[in-house]
DNA sequence: ATTCTGACTTGCT
DNA sequence: AAGCAAGCCAGAA
C-alpha cells in the first residue's frame, strides 16, 4: 500500500469521534479511492495508533481478532450496541455488534472540508509520482 | 501476465 | 446467525 494512501486513511479514521463508528467502506467511500479491502488492509498494519475499533465491519461486527477489547472501548465510550454482549463479557460468546444505523459517524461541514483536503492532496500525489503503464496512444 | 491473498461487502441459503 | 459465492481493489510472488 502506498504510504499516501496509508496517511490518508489514518487521517479520516481520526476524525471519528468517541461513540461512533463507520464501516471499511465508507472510510474508502469518504476518501474517493481504494475499496474496503484496502482500507482493512491499512488498518491492519498500521491502525495501532488510531482510534481503530471505530472502524468495522458493514455489519457492525468489531474488527476480527480484538473483539474483546473494542467491547470494552465501545461501554467506556457509549457506543450503541445490541445484542448480547453481558454473556459476551462473561463466557466469550455472547453475540452482539454496534449498532451502525445509530452510531454511523455524521461528519459535521468541517470534517468534510478535511476529508476534501486530504483526498485532493491524496490524488496530487498518487498522480504525480506515477504515469500510467498501459496508456494507449491514439 | 497469472494467481493467490486479504481487519471487505452484498446477496442468497 | 452463519456460511458461501461473487465482486471488488491492490500488493506480492
Amino acid at each position: 500500500m502506498r504510504n499516501e494512501y496509508v496517511q490518508a486513511v489514518l487521517a479520516v479514521v481520526r476524525l471519528v469521534p468517541a461513540g461512533a463508528a463507520v464501516s471499511y467502506g465508507d472510510v474508502a467511500e469518504l476518501l474517493g479511492s481504494g475499496g474496503p479491502r484496502q482500507v482493512g488492509s491499512v488498518m491492519s498494519h498500521y491502525g495501532g495508533d488510531v482510534p481503530w475499533w471505530r472502524v468495522l465491519k458493514a455489519s457492525g461486527h468489531a474488527p476480527p481478532g480484538h473483539e474483546a477489547e473494542a467491547l470494552l472501548l465501545y461501554l467506556e465510550e457509549g457506543t450503541p450496541l445490541v445484542g448480547d454482549y453481558g454473556s459476551y463479557i462473561r463466557t466469550g460468546d455472547g453475540r452482539w455488534r454496534v449498532d451502525l444505523a445509530a452510531a454511523r459517524w455524521a461528519p459535521t461541514d468541517e470534517d468534510f472540508e478535511s476529508i476534501d483536503t486530504v483526498a485532493e492532496e491524496l490524488e496530487r500525489r498518487l498522480h504525480s509520482l506515477s504515469v500510467p503503464d498501459d496508456g494507449m496512444i491514439v
